[in-house]
Formats: structure tokens, C-alpha cells, sequence
DNA sequence: ACCATATTTGTACTATCGTCCAAATATTCA
DNA sequence: TGAATATTTGGACGATAGTACAAATATGGT
């Protein structure tokens, strides 16, 4: 990236062909990204980083000083864009005059950004979720805490949004099926066969598209169900157990 | 357990004093099991697993040769009986009348074993779904097979009756839909926090109860919901995209 | 061109990984 | 009991992990 001059934002040379090298620490950061969003966080060393990203390993610990600043740094890049996104879709969706298309549109302010959000590379918001995906079951502590501090505040604006559309359900059905609709958006882009070429679609994103329709109009429905019987739901009061941290 | 008299089966005098050490080998099995479903295959070393089960690391080789082997077994052990179980559910969800009914059975019957199968030790059904949940999304080699070659039919029968309860809705969008709920079974149990006592519920499972009745409603729901407009169907019809390999 | 700084390189350190193996011990059956 | 077998033990091997650091090189401002 020929070192900017100290302090103009000029990105527009870089990138020009393809893939040449302009900025290491982009590199590393890109390989990162692929490399622990297809096999994990612990299966992937640093030196597979390295080699994916042509450069020396002891280049990464120069940037990201640690495996974990690595993983946190790659969260940081993306957890902001895609929460901004998500924000502004879903301020849209709440002018939705329509109830029903009202809701759909908040489901898919919810996906979307999943899919397409983050950076300029093609698919960086499928890596990105992809990478969530793992994280979460990997159970990994350092991206605990971010995932607190980032997310929480969104799913709530979209459970509270959501409640606003289905005053008649119960909050707490609602939440369950908002972890239901992220552990099933996981879940597809975990699975590589069936959105092998997500990444790939064209830029109208009709690949994808698909996916994210299915997804849309399922869940839609799922949140629309009747509540489970008040009588068992009122056992389920107990403090604690009821999901917490919805949509994170 | 003291080595059977080389042909017999008894086994009830094994386990009497909670958990003594009976055979090493079935304790190393509980170990691994319960430390790759919490941290995933990757994370978790063989003497780690040796430490926990009270045993010496090479007692690990000698038992499964490798740490693949340990895993093999692990699964071995679980997806005979699960889907044994499920068969019958299923078998029996068949015979229900209402057609409506029918379905929620159908769901059960699938989702039910997930929670329950397995061995007769408290919470083996979740320990092992949690386990497939991080190894679908690890991408663990060894066990795509045994997936494949395991739940590949079951899965169809699934499919099959659900179509048969719900047939004006192309068999497409139920895939996609039996692939949503696996994603939200899968993360229901590896989100921790949210599913914390659902191993140490009471024997009723009235804990994981509500769980389960809170993703059957959403479920059903979902897969009863219209399907895709059938113009975007009909573009999707490309070979090869379609999940061809739902519900494993 | 020169200096200060930023980055990359190569290597080395320690820790831990999966696996192996010979010796020690426990168990079973004649 | 004694011989045969099954299991456990403790230590070792080479490979690879994450990280550190000094030397080498590239870069930017003057």
C-alpha cells in the first residue's frame, strides 16, 4: 500500500490488480479471517496465517501481538459496519406501515447484514458470520466478551421491535425464536455444501438470495405461532433460565 | 468392571457406587465426550482427556489407537441407538390422525432423541448433539463420514413424512426448513448460559421441556408457512444447489 | 542523501501435542 | 497356583504450537 502519506485517507491505489500485497497487515488479516471461519480458531496456527498471507510469522506477532489480538482485531473490524447496518435497516423497517410486511422486514434487517455487511471483499459478511458461528461453538472466551458488548444492544432493539409487530406473544417466546433464527443462520453458512457458492454469487447476490428468502419467510412464521400454553409457560418463570442473550 | 467371564453380559454390578471406576475405557469415553462437546476436538489434548478420566494417557492409545479413534467410537456409541429411537417416534407420529397433530409428532420425533438418546447416563442426549454441533462446524473430516453413512436415511424419512403431512409445499423449501431446525437445535445446546441445567434437569425434562416445546411451536410453524413465490423457485433449480443433505 | 521509524525476516525458546513402547501390574482360566 | 493375556504405567520421541527478539530491510520526512 506504499505507506500513506501520514495522514490523507487514500485507498483508491490499492487493490488496483486483484491481489498484489499492498498492505501486510490486510493480508494477515484477510487469511485469518478464511483460515478460522472454515476450521476453526484452534485448528488454524499462526503459521497457517502466515503462509496463506505470504508472510513471516513473525509478522503477525509484529501487528496483532498475540493469536487472540488477532481474532480480536478481526471482530473489531466487523462487529461496527455490521451493527450500523443493521441499525439503519432497521429503522426503515419500522416505517413499515404494513404489520406483516412490517415484521418481514425486520427479519431481514436482522439477515442481511449477516450476509453482506463488513468490508469491500466479496463475501466478507458470510466470513465474517461464518466465523461467528464457529466461535460460538467453540465457546471461545475472548470473543465472549466482545460478542456482549457489541451485539446486545442491537437484539434488543430487534426483540423489542419484533414485540412491537406480535404485541400478543409473550417476550419470552420471542426470544427463543430469535436464537432459533440465529443458531438456523449459523447453521447455513456453517454448512458448506449447501452455500458453497455463497461467497462466489454475483454481485445481486441471488445465490445467497435464496437462502436468505428461506430463511426470511421461515422465520416469519415461526415468530408469528401461537405462544406456548400460558400454564407451562408460567412454570418456565424461574429466573435464569429464560434466554438472556437472544440474538447474539 | 472387573472383566466379564468372557461371554456373558452383566452388567448390573457396574455403577453401584455412583461413579467408582468400573472400566477405564468407559470412563475415558465419558471424559472425551464431555470435554470435546464443551471445548470442541481441536481444543481439547488426549491428557486432558487421560486427566479427567482418572487415567494415564497412554491407557487412551491403547484403547483407540488415535484421538480420531476415540471420537469414532464416541459416535459409534450414540447414532445407533438416537436413530433407533427416532425411527419409532417416527413410526409412531405417522399413526396420529389430525393432520396437524401428525406434524407436531413428526417434529418431536425427530427433535425428542436429541435430547434423551444415547446411554443411560444423565444428559447423554444433549452431550452428544452438543458434540455433533461443534464438529459440524469444526468441519471435522472423520466425522462427515459417519454422518453421511449414519443419519443420511434417517433424515430422508423425516423429510418424507413431513412432505406427506404437507404436501402442497415443494419438498425444496422443507429441506430448508428441516436445515433451520437442526441449526437452532444445534445452537440451542451449545449456547451455554441458555441451556445450563438442561443436562442436570429433573428426570421428567421438564427443564430441556420447555426448550423443546418452544422449538417444535416455532418449527411447525415454520415449515406450515407458504412457500417461496415459485418464479424465485423456479431460478433455484440449479443441480447441485438445492441442500441435498438436510437434517444431518 | 540521510536519519528515524516501521516493518519484515530468521531463528530460537519453551510448552505441549499425538503417538509409541518397554516394563510393571492386574486379571483370567486351566 | 501358574501361565497366558489384558491393561496400566511412565517415560520418550519427533512435530508443531505460540511467542520473543535481534538483525536486516524498507519506508517517509527533511
Amino acid at each position: 500500500m506504499v505507506r500513506k502519506p501520514t495522514k490523507s485517507n487514500v485507498k483508491a491505489d490499492a487493490k488496483a490488480v486483484s491481489t498484489r500485497k499492498p498492505n501486510m497487515r490486510e493480508a494477515i488479516l484477510a487469511a485469518a479471517e478464511e483460515l478460522f471461519s472454515t476450521y476453526g480458531f484452534n485448528a488454524v496456527s499462526v503459521r497457517d496465517i502466515a503462509q496463506a498471507a505470504g508472510a513471516n510469522p513473525g509478522s503477525v506477532t509484529y501487528h496483532f501481538k498475540t493469536k487472540d489480538g488477532l481474532l480480536l482485531e478481526i471482530y473489531r473490524r466487523h462487529c461496527g459496519p455490521m451493527n450500523r447496518r443493521r441499525s439503519e435497516l432497521l429503522a426503515a423497517a419500522r416505517r413499515v406501515r404494513d404489520l406483516q410486511d412490517r415484521l418481514e422486514a425486520i427479519v431481514r434487517a436482522y439477515v442481511l447484514p449477516a450476509f453482506t455487511s463488513g468490508s469491500d471483499l466479496a463475501g466478507g459478511g458470510t466470513r465474517f458470520t461464518r466465523l461467528r458461528a464457529i466461535m460460538s461453538a467453540e465457546g471461545n472466551e475472548v470473543v465472549r466478551k466482545i460478542i456482549a458488548q457489541t451485539f446486545d444492544d442491537t437484539s434488543h432493539a430487534f426483540i423489542d421491535a419484533i414485540h412491537e409487530s406480535l404485541p400478543h406473544i409473550p417476550r419470552t417466546d420471542l426470544v427463543w425464536r430469535g436464537h432459533f433464527l440465529l443458531g438456523a443462520l449459523y447453521y447455513t453458512l456453517v454448512t458448506p455444501e449447501r452455500v458453497s457458492r455463497l461467497s462466489r454469487g454475483s454481485a445481486d447476490g441471488t445465490d445467497a438470495g435464496h437462502a436468505i428468502e428461506e430463511l426470511v419467510r421461515a422465520t416469519v412464521a415461526a415468530l408469528q405461532a401461537p405462544p406456548l400454553d400460558p400454564a407451562i409457560s408460567a412454570l418456565r418463570k424461574a429466573p435464569g433460565f429464560a434466554p438472556g442473550r437472544a440474538l447474539t
